[in-house]
DNA sequence: GTCTATACTGAGATAGAC
DNA sequence: GTCTATCTCAGTATAGAC
């Protein structure tokens, strides 16, 4: 892995762990084993390198997600699967987390990718619901938009409360609670 | 209102905007219109003035919903009534959003009143849930602890979802999907 | 490509005068 | 109680040597 990568997967792991305002060059640096010169050669500062970091997480999570939903099951099955997957709750969702980066959230060029992750993931398991409730699995009055967003909502308010309490515990019961629900349609 | 009470409103404000690690002493003096020598005169520093902060944001936060949860109507009605109250979505949650912060989360002292206020959230919640399933309102087989954390997670997922998409729609989505599942038990 | 030097501002706090 | 001075270190970047 060349220098630039080292730069890019630290800064990945920076702003996972303490968001872009908590993120600083240096600290960037000294993960990465790379100077001053070294950064400023391979990007045009702190803003350029966060850009290439979140992409770049936004990819992965979207790779994953989708390969889950997809994978075969009746609608049902695949969101659980999807919600019950093995997920580091504690450290929250690299995506998520960057929405309360004010300096994330009030620049366009950084917030698109954040955007988009949500907008796919959302519209993914509309679709998903959209299969339930055509094959008669889940009852045809069912909104598969409003719910796509409601699950994805639990998911990123079961990291918030998770961390909150410092255990995975209300996360495991938010995904219960929606899952019983929609078990019982 | 002292120069005490000005600084800890406007730590509340610069916390609810910027976070822990994105709100400097020198800006909460610029903003409370007091000077260096005032704050550290009342407080210790600036993870003594954030404690003040956050005590009493999340009084507040536990008084209003406390309110709303207990005033009259079925246990439905309540709950869509907390879910539907009017927020100012694109800010987010004053407390939710702290739990992204990692030097809250790293201080036992600090991250206690977040702890505490989805702790006592979400047991409230459950005792509106367990009085409709009493009442015959709700499902016998429904668990009041799990969907009162799904609940508390739809609302601090929304926001996440709100401010990714700089709109207040999927917040709304997120809450129309989850009362949906629950009017139709 | 990477290093060191330099620059300037801000973070966070202490000391002592008023 | 509040003000100003001072301190040390970090944030963020540019310049130029190697």
């Amino acid at each position: 892995m060349g220098t630039r990568d080292q730069l890019v997967e630290s800064t990945r792991e920076l702003l996972w762990e303490r968001g872009y305002v908590g993120t600083s060059p240096k600290a960037i640096q000294r993960r990465a084993g790379a100077g001053q010169g070294s950064m400023y050669h391979h990007f045009a500062g702190k803003k350029d390198l966060a850009l290439a970091a979140v992409r770049r997480t936004a990819e992965e999570l979207l790779a994953a997600a989708d390969a889950q939903l997809r994978s075969p099951g009746t609608a049902v099955e695949r969101i659980t699967a999807y919600l019950r997957r093995e997920r580091e709750v504690l450290r929250g969702c690299p995506i998520g987390r960057l929405t309360q980066d004010p300096d994330i959230v009030a620049d366009p060029v950084l917030r698109a990718p954040v955007d988009e992750t949500f907008a796919h993931l959302r519209a993914r398991l509309a679709e998903v619901l959209g299969e339930g409730r055509d094959a008669g699995e889940l009852p045809a009055t069912l909104d598969p938009t409003a719910l796509a967003a409601t699950i994805v909502a639990v998911l990123q308010g079961g990291y918030v409360l998770a961390r909150a309490a410092d255990s995975p515990e209300p996360f495991d019961q938010a995904v219960s609670g929606v899952l019983a629900l929609l078990a019982a349609h």
